[in-house]
DNA sequence: GCAAAAGTGTTCGGCGTACACCCATGC
DNA sequence: GCATGGGTGTACGCCGAACACTTTTGC
């Protein structure tokens, strides 16, 4: 750390501040033609029956990634997923007496992939973005951001792997970018759009369902 | 906070972990022609005689926005500039005992209003940012992050209203965006690419120095 | 009139967007 | 043979990039 002052003695002499640290994680996925985050009901105060994003203290030891990393294991039994850190807020709780720091992260699973935790207290349940209950603290506020960004990354990231399975129809893609973007694509400039930033390629499989062509499977390029 | 557990008590008995916060602001100017950032040499233990990112513990009661806007203020003297929050580090510094969070932003200043902090230790200076010395901790990852984001800010938002007085010529904003961008451009191009974005307007006034053409002189939109 | 910097226009290629028909398969 | 979704091509407008000359001023 570059402060210039540091040692806790020496802080608490100028009064700084002490406060928790939390990692916050926006789970994502996108279902029924619908984006979706995950969200837990809160079971005890501060905030009883609100929902609320995932979160939860830091472990000793424990760097922001882990901590963010296990948190998503923990709610949804996924790892090796896309996982970033948002945006990192002073003020979500305003009850903490010293203060709470929340450091945001966002995350993208397949549903094919999820097991949620089956808890009976602070149960885990996916809710469609566009039809959120009220949420606890500032934690729209954060949903907000979260979506915004990922928008931003769909368009110049091949963060959408960490949506599908390995193999995927461009019409399953399509529809990935359709919810998160909310708005119906063309389905030939999509295609081309895709192809052209060689965020996937080919493969020669197919797969057959249902009396009509089979379509093409594709699969992620390395991740950028 | 959205943290499941967040007691003081209750953490502790689940070992985890509060950590010192600190707030890092990197900042950066224009001047002869490069991109400049302001670091200060380090006068104590860690890191003693090393170059850093100004920082340090949040103020009992301050908000992270707070301790980076008194921060900045405290080394330049300047305050109501570009200022946003970069990213969050958990690991700035691995002696800290209890682990340190470092939450770094990014600031953007015009060197005409600047007026550096005249102290004997722990002094700042400016370096430019192609030729920065060894720098303590993992300080260069940060301003490595901080180079890129200010590139990408550049393209879509009227960030650069802070590096430049009110009334500027289009060639000072021009060798701004050079000296960020780290390669000349193209005068016409650059005009049609600026006036287009609307991110700044012509006034009627003009700017005569030497003997040839007086320059017309811009101002920046609203900043978006 | 000349030195110095300000200011302007055109061409070309690529890309986003709009839009409609043929193809392969199962039944 | 027909219903179903898969797969493709073209035209147009905008924008980024490359590139050179005229204008205004001071001396």
């Amino acid at each position: 750390m570059t402060t210039e002052t540091r040692s806790g003695a020496v802080n608490q002499a100028l009064g700084t501040r002490r406060p928790t640290v939390a990692v916050l994680v926006v789970i994502f996925t996108v279902y029924e033609g619908a984006l979706q985050v995950l969200l837990i009901e809160r079971s005890a105060a501060p905030a009883e029956g609100q929902w609320a994003i995932p979160g939860g203290a830091l472990h000793h030891g424990e760097t922001l990634e882990q901590a963010a990393v296990r948190k998503l294991a923990e709610e949804t039994g996924v790892t090796d997923v896309f996982l970033e850190q948002l945006y990192t807020f002073g003020d979500l709780d305003p009850d903490a007496p010293d203060g709470s720091v929340g450091v945001t992260w966002f995350a993208l699973v397949d549903p094919e992939r999820v097991r949620l935790a089956d808890r009976s207290a602070w149960r885990p349940q996916w809710w469609r973005l566009d039809a959120t209950p009220p949420l606890a603290f500032d934690n729209q506020r954060v949903l907000d951001e979260a979506r915004q960004r990922l928008i931003n990354k769909l368009e110049y990231t091949t963060a959408a792997y960490s949506l599908l399975p390995p193999r995927f129809t461009m019409r399953e893609l399509q529809e990935v970018y359709e919810a998160i973007r909310g708005r119906p694509l063309d389905k030939r400039n999509f295609r081309r759009w895709m192809l052209k930033r060689d965020f996937i390629t080919a493969t020669n499989e197919q797969r057959k369902e249902g009396r009509h062509r089979p379509a093409g499977l594709y699969r992620f390029a390395e991740r950028s």
